[in-house]
DNA sequence: GTGAAAGCGCTAACAA
DNA sequence: TTGTTAGCGCTTTCAC
């Protein structure tokens, strides 16, 4: 593969030249433009990254820590990044962690050794926690599940407010009993939508039951042992609020299965809106993000963050709204 | 950030030696090993891998071209393919093309600029065919939608051989009249499945009825539009196959919207087995194919060519099988 | 087993 | 405007 000298050789001009006229041509003459592009097009010459990257101390590339590709809101998150990144120049190095925090550990390290030049984190762990204290962060943006350390700069919806606004809209259906199928124990993401829950619970005069709360992990299979649980209860809720779309999906499946019709029996709701959500049988009542800017902003953010310009917010947040369809009703008259 | 020449100043000994330690253990004393471990630690060294991989003209990144990484079969294989490139200390870099061939083109370009060293390419279409023919073609796999013109390794599933067998299965129902719901016009993939469809008709004597094929692209609003048109028909399909799940799930939205009901009144069936295949109402009867394998055996692949050791076999087929569910039945005998 | 030194391809500071 | 040259951090050859 041709190298700068031999364009330089081509041309009759010198490697500097060369690369004056790649990166910034109008410090060249027309006519020496001219020489050089006509060599660069013979020699077939491509600048070589590595050598660029290397000399300009910059690579390019974003890491992108995704506790679960497969999981189609991070999906839809992910394509919004790419669509950003790519707009910016830059390009995404894509990590399916799997929650494993050795894995994005590694991944976030490549910032260390210069491989990438910041770091988009889509889960609340700190891959830099065990980073010498003296050591400067390197850009890193927190996005979706956000650790509210305020250590780095977010980018997340207000879960709390969602989750409240969701169960106040069950509430205001007639609903006292409501389940609830959560996300992980321990995730800051799910513990607000817990507060939101209970606090409008709270608000609506309703006393919080342990009992109506269990714990899932995002798929489509924790829904339905959800959902089972639920509905093994003497006294089940009439209305089930999971965290996620696909939980709802999972449980909707119980549900059918038990005999017992959504929304007329039990009234479901989802969170996310997934394109998936539309389409189950009843659609899913849910709380619509706008998936793809999460992605597309985080991008942006980093971005600011590699190249130093000033952040007009740190933290961002997000709109959402409930999107109401047919997995809801008013709580029957029995 | 400390550099290999600050370790090698801590350890007092040279830069070679440093290296060496890091590479090659095994060619170092290990009382020298252990003062340049001691310094590295000190020093909080990490190699600079950009410096590394110039030098070394090899970067440890494969280019994963993926058509819409927002579908979830495409999701599965990505998850496949970064579990198996982090096995084998390889970084992916992902780039969601939405079919673009000139983004498909740039990005595989990339291997030129020395900043991959070979390329995944799940779509049927080659980012190098504008390549000067004299250029050697870089290291290249092609999977899930194939070229078969024989130029790179692919990693398949018969499409042919899946799409005859389902048709075939509807025809062992009973069914005649069997909708078909394509992916795009030209994607061999497509055509292939088309092919399998109509051998199946062939073999059962039915006629192909070309009014009884219509195009989607892959999307679930897809599979509802095109349902919209088979329902439309004066002497509409008892049967209707989808070429991915996807499709299945909207044709099954409007399906139900129209009053129908799957399987008593239309016989339904995917293609790829997502997990939401499973969750909806009826479960969909579909062809599995193995997602994640995709990924990993297209990564094993191309390591392999970027590191020049034989292939086993240049095209792979993967395995198919009918997972029959609820959303197909015997043709009722009205 | 270890060190000295060349050099990967490029950019940028400086000189002309 | 263009050329000369140093050097980014590392690996690797070649001496010792």
């Amino acid at each position: 593969m041709s190298n700068i000298r031999e364009v330089a050789r081509l041309a009759g001009v010198s490697v500097a030249t060369v690369s004056r006229t790649l990166r910034s041509p109008d410090r060249v003459l027309p006519q020496t433009r001219e020489k050089v592009n006509t060599a660069v097009k013979q020699a077939g010459y491509r600048p070589n990254l590595m050598a660029v990257q290397f000399r300009s101390q910059k690579t390019g590339n974003l890491v992108i820590l995704v506790p679960a590709i497969a999981n189609t809101f991070f999906a839809q998150v992910i394509s919004g990044a790419q669509r950003a990144a790519q707009a910016a120049g830059y390009r995404l190095l894509l990590c399916d962690t799997q929650g494993r925090e050795e894995v994005e550990r590694q991944f976030a390290e490549l910032v260390y050794a210069h491989q990438a030049d910041g770091v988009i984190q889509l889960r609340a762990y700190d891959p830099f926690e065990t980073a010498t204290s003296g050591a400067v962060l390197p850009p890193i943006v927190n996005a979706c599940e956000v650790i509210s350390n305020g250590r780095y700069p977010t980018i997340s919806l207000d879960n709390l407010a969602a989750a409240k606004a969701l169960t106040t809209y069950l509430i205001t259906l007639g609903h006292r009993r409501i389940g609830l199928i959560k996300g992980s124990r321990t995730s800051p993401l799910t513990l607000d939508r817990l507060a939101g829950y209970r606090k409008a619970l709270r608000e609506a005069g309703i006393r919080f039951d342990k009992e109506l709360v269990c714990h899932g992990d995002f798929t489509l299979n924790a829904g339905f042992i959800g959902a089972s649980k639920m509905l093994a209860m003497a006294h089940r809720p009439t209305a089930l609020f999971c965290e996620n779309d696909e939980m709802a999906i999972g449980a909707l499946k119980r549900i059918k299965e038990e005999g017992l019709r959504v929304p007329e029996d039990i009234s479901l709701v989802g969170f996310d809106d997934i394109p998936m959500a539309n389409y189950c049988d009843p659609p899913l009542t849910t709380i619509s993000q706008p998936a793809e800017a999460f992605g597309e902003r985080a991008v942006e953010m980093l971005i600011m963050l590699i190249e130093k310009k000033p952040l007009p917010a740190r933290h961002v947040v997000l709109p959402f709204e409930i999107t109401a369809r047919g997995s809801t009703a008013p709580l029957a008259i029995v």
